[in-house]
DNA sequence: CGACTATATGTTCCTATGGGAATATAGTAT
DNA sequence: ATACTATATTCCCATAGGAACATATAGTCG
């Protein structure tokens, strides 16, 4: 894998802020969706995007597509991911989506 | 500084690669330019580019242009200098540039 | 001054990329 | 089957970015 893809994968804002939010949990597509407050098409093709360059996996069940941190790559660039997560621990922004994130799941929504 | 404008500087396989032989040393343009044997205009563009984004510094010492790290800012992301590190150190490519680097300065040339 | 070296910038061309809207596909429920 | 939900994909547009070439600027030397 191309250093310079990797770098690529992390220079949209949005992909950074799934990114962060997907640390925290699993999601499917329309959560990201509604909690980063982005459109559908541009929550999916983020998501699989960060899926072709395997920072992120997915798994299918029955009509939702669950995305997680794919542990394999985070592992094989441990400094990448302590240097986002400082970045996503001071970062407002982000603290705000993982807010987001938390308010939502306490309401136990099933994917509207 | 926005994220995404740092990960924007390491997309491109030059940049990196200049950055990769300014943590040894400090360099002219021409310098960068024989050692990672790309043209003038490419090696003045991208340096300035990395000292726009603060990444580098520069310092004029008659018509020549020493660029160098920016030390405040490399301390400022010490995780993603690690990462970088590791990258330069297993990777075949920037090792080579590492070894054009000590080659050409044994050879103390004047800049040509 | 003119010639030369080092560096910076402007122009043009080409490609890559993100976003929105619409559409397609797939699974579920009735 | 029909309706609905979730997700993926396609088309279009606007913009950004890199490379090459030419040109401009600035300092040095004679």
């Amino acid at each position: 894998m191309k250093l310079t893809y990797i770098f690529k994968m992390l220079t949209d804002e949005t992909r950074i802020r799934i990114l962060n939010i997907l640390k925290e949990t699993d999601l499917c597509v329309c959560e990201v969706q509604a909690i980063l407050e982005i459109s559908q098409t541009n929550a999916s093709k983020h998501l699989n995007k960060l899926k072709g360059a395997g920072l992120i996996t997915d798994e299918k069940k029955s009509q939702w597509a669950y995305y997680y941190l794919n542990k394999d790559f985070w592992n094989n660039h441990e400094h990448l991911y302590q240097y986002l997560n400082y970045q996503w621990d001071t970062n407002d922004c982000y603290r705000k989506d993982i807010e987001n994130l938390k308010e939502y799941k306490s309401k136990n929504i099933i994917c509207t």
